[in-house]
DNA sequence: CCTACCGATCGGTAGG
DNA sequence: CCTACCGATCGGTAGG
């Protein structure tokens, strides 16, 4: 009953994120401003007017990216907080999930996000933006607990010296773990000490008291 | 005896620096690739062709804004720690100095290093990398004490868990600092709680323990 | 440091 | 999604 000439939905969904994943790549290597729509076309064998068939404009590209990563983002980390029994636990997924989001291969929009945020229309920055802060809504949710526990940061004992104590300890450990995207490579040198998971590991120890 | 029409060394010195500092609150504006010589040339007063008199071609100034940012940053950070008494008082120093360096008006240099570090061609990269280095020195210096005091992170009491701690912990911390720049604006704003003296000293009560 | 200019490249479009 | 193309812009240069 299909027409098998006829495109299937899926076939310009499929070519759509084909192109979202190679620009992903291509702005976090070279830049947003660096990357032609040539480029783009090529890493997904197109010839270079093609993406305009699926974008308006490149910063309509830019966009998907980061709408994906963010989306993706928070499927990944709301699936991982669910198996977590503690707060604690909660804090151990919550940066293992980030670092993937980060590093794992084939993962480069949220370090797009980071780097080229001001290529971003204005007016697609409010709806980004909507989506970060239910992320970092769940970031909230566990440094609030941790913080009443007293497991995190060397705040004084009076809570009224210091009222933005989740907010700062989010700020400090977000911007921690997200500025490794300027200098962490995942190499295969035997006996490099500086794995993905020692720096996970080492992250948590810096960060987290424990009791 | 000197003569009138010729131009003195230090005009022409004074020029160059003006295309630096011009260079550099551009470069953080709109990014390296989206700034062109014609803007750089227009901030300063010149036509679009004269910035080449002074530099052979676009990255020179790139890499002349990262040099001189480093430098600023390496006396400023020196002249603070000689007047800190402790190495508590040290930390407070270079956190303070840090954010200085980031976020002082007209200061935007090491936010441009930050930023465009990958359109510096390699060979300069060694150079500045250099000058990091003796940079990082200074907070190794610093974190290296307050660790044998046990003030700096979490780290399990057995040292040999944790060979990297002042390097995790150096990382971390300039880290979550730098990052601040894809993020804080100081605003004029009344009952603003996020002054940069406000940052300064959460930061500086996020992480360093109190005896 | 300016004038005048060049070759290359870029984002985007019309028509199929 | 391709072909063929355009107007605009860009980094850089020659000659003064």
């Amino acid at each position: 009953m299909t027409d098998r000439k006829a495109h299937a939905p899926s076939d310009e969904a499929n070519r759509r994120e084909a192109l979202v994943r190679a620009s992903a790549r291509l702005f976090r290597e070279k830049g947003f401003k660096a990357t032609t729509v040539r480029d783009i076309a090529a890493a997904v064998g197109m010839r270079s007017g093609s993406p305009f068939y699926h974008f308006a404009n490149k910063e309509e590209i830019l966009r998907a990216v980061m709408e994906q990563g963010l989306k993706m983002g928070l499927q990944i980390t709301t699936d991982a907080l669910a198996h977590a029994p503690t707060a604690a636990e909660e804090f151990r997924a919550l940066v293992r999930t980030h670092y993937g989001i980060l590093h794992d291969p084939g993962s480069d929009f949220i370090a797009v996000m980071i780097y080229e945020w001001r290529h971003l229309p204005q007016g697609d920055k409010r709806d980004i933006i909507a989506l970060k802060d239910r992320y970092d809504g769940l970031w909230h949710h566990t440094l609030s607990q941790l913080i009443q526990q007293g497991r995190l940061g060397h705040f004084t004992a009076d809570k009224s010296l210091m009222p933005d104590a989740e907010k700062t300890a989010r700020l400090m450990i977000l911007g921690a773990i997200n500025y490794t995207v300027t200098w962490f490579k995942e190499t295969d040198q035997t006996n490099n000490p500086w794995t993905l998971d020692a720096l996970i590991e080492r992250t948590v120890q810096f960060f987290l008291r424990t009791p």
